[in-house]
RNA sequence: CGAGGCGUAACUCAGUUUGGUAGAGUGCUUGGUUUGGGACCAAGAUGCCGCAGGUUCAAGUCCUGUCGCCUCGACCA
């Protein structure tokens, strides 16, 4: 049955062929999203959207349950804001969109369209900070914000995307880092567990970090193709900001003192990260916590009397268990929906037809193993939620972490590394870093692979610098990104 | 922003070499037969040939410009 790779349908272009193609054709065959005369600016159709509507739901409560506010600030920001943090206007000011007309009348002042809202918080903090009391602000806005790439592509790397950037303040340092530390946690945990997607935690390099960060921390993950994507990151800012925009608080000992601050975001690349984790040469595969429709029911035979009305009594029994569920009665052909499903990602579907009405049962297919399945009528409701709960997700992570290891190398010089990328194709590169900038540079140079980040997890690689030889403590991951 | 490729029906593309009535498959609409892996038959509808200039009796085709998309680099979530 199977054929061509493992594709039971001729429409999408196989992975193993085509990558990037593979990827643009998931993003437009299972309706995620549509361009639009503008570059960059794409339609999140209603089925992307709904994943990301997933995604925010599950987010937005754990940013809840560890005591974040959700805000929002405005879209504009003036230029003298944006430039009061050096470091900061110099890595956002290339990629800014800037308003600068109201109507036909010129502005006395340009305001940028937000690229990050760090700024726009701090005046904001300034206003509102004043005593020790007022500390810790845990705040978190969902908006969109606007980049202006060169290079574009659908939920990679959009002109305009919709993220979440989680904005707090504290009184201590200590107290900041620990909060950075554990937005780095929830981050990590919610890939793990809703979208079944392993990442690791690490450390940012100097050259790498956030524009006007003290640390960068990130989640890195490897995509079945061997490339890595940053999933998320979170900022430590010590008190730069507070200084640059004058943010001051009285402590209880009677004295001015700078807060410090973070800053953390995941957008709507997550969707792409999981295109790019579970999708095979069929289509999507969507974790069934993010996923629109979790069960979808189709009827075999479906002009035959009686299997309508049992469709709709397994519809009625799976919506009762809180599931999202679909029984799709149009008039397609069984094999198309079974390939219109499987493009997009329906996590389990059951079939039910004349021939198991008969023997009061039913077929459930797996969608992320292609495997199908009798299932008892009387024991679908328990199947499935174990199928959606435990098996599914716990299957779907173990492959995507197998596919990781598969292309997770060790290598102790750079001469390694590049055999290696060359000869097993790209992949996490784990080996050693004396810490000096030049050589970081070097080894993307000479191996086209560049530092992900300093896992918090380390392991003793060599006793040497991977570049200059020299002695080296730090073990760096290294990879092709996107 | 550098290098390469491509813009013709909703989609995939042929037609461009050598200028001469706008094409195919898929999809869509209607009717019928079907239904356990993208069913079949019949009848239909659908085009500023990316856009703007130019050459010509005549341009999808030749020339100039421009915009957009895709891939690979550099930059970024």
């Amino acid at each position: 049955m199977a054929k061509n790779n493992g594709k039971m349908v001729e429409a999408i272009t196989s992975m193993d062929d085509d990558f990037a193609q593979w990827y643009t054709d998931i993003c437009k065959k299972a309706e995620l999203v549509e361009y639009t005369s503008v570059k960059g600016c794409m339609v999140i159709r209603p089925y992307g959207y709904a994943i990301w509507e997933n995604i925010q739901k599950i987010l937005d409560g754990m940013f809840k349950e560890t005591g974040h506010e959700n805000v929002c600030m405005p879209m504009f920001i003036p230029e003298s804001l944006l430039q009061k943090e050096k470091d900061h206007v110099e890595g956002f000011a290339p990629e800014v969109a800037w308003v600068t007309h109201g109507g036909s009348e010129k502005l006395e002042e340009r305001l940028c369209v937000r690229p990050t809202s760090e700024t726009l918080f701090c005046e904001h903090y300034a206003n509102i900070v004043h005593s020790y009391r007022d500390l810790p602000k845990l705040y978190n806005q969902w908006v969109s914000v606007v980049r202006w790439e060169k290079t574009t592509r659908p939920f990679l790397r959009s002109r305009e995307f919709l993220w979440q950037e989680g904005h707090t303040i504290h009184a201590t340092a200590e107290e900041a880092i620990a909060e950075t530390e554990k937005m780095l946690d929830v981050y990590a945990e919610f890939c793990e567990k809703h979208l079944c997607m392993p990442v690791i935690k690490g450390r940012k390099t100097e050259s790498d970090k956030f524009a006007g960060a003290v640390a960068t921390y990130a989640i890195e993950a490897l995509m079945h193709d061997g490339k890595a994507l940053q999933a998320g990151t979170s900022h430590y800012f010590g008190d730069g900001f507070a200084k640059a925009f004058n943010i001051q608080y009285t402590d209880k000992d009677n004295t001015l003192k700078y807060p410090h601050q973070t800053s953390w975001g995941m957008t709507t690349r997550l969707i792409g990260a999981v295109i790019m984790t579970h999708g095979d040469n069929s289509g999507l595969v969507l974790p069934p916590d993010v996923a629109p429709i979790q069960v979808v029911i189709v009827p075999i035979a479906q002009h035959k009397e009686g299997v309508l009305e049992k469709a709709n009594e397994l519809l009625q029994i799976l919506k009762a268990q809180g599931l999202r569920v679909k029984l799709d009665d149009s008039d397609n052909s069984p094999g198309w929906k079974f390939a219109e499903y499987e493009m997009k990602g329906v996590p389990l579907r059951v079939e039910i037809g004349p021939k198991d009405i008969e023997n009061d049962k039913c077929v459930c297919a797996v969608r992320y193993s292609g495997e199908k399945r009798d299932v008892a009528l009387a024991d679908l409701a328990d199947t499935v939620a174990e199928l959606l709960e435990k098996e599914i997700p716990q299957g779907m992570y173990k492959k995507a972490e197998e596919n990781r290891e598969r292309r997770t190398y060790k290598c102790t010089s750079t001469d390694e590394m590049k055999k290696v990328l060359e000869e097993k194709g790209d992949g996490f590169i784990k080996a050693m870093w004396c810490g000096s900038e030049e050589c970081e540079d070097k080894v993307k140079e000479l191996t086209g692979a560049g530092s992900r980040c300093i896992p918090n997890e380390q392991e003793h690689i060599a006793d040497t610098c991977v570049c200059c030889g020299k002695k080296a403590d730090k073990m760096v991951l290294w990879g092709k990104a996107y």
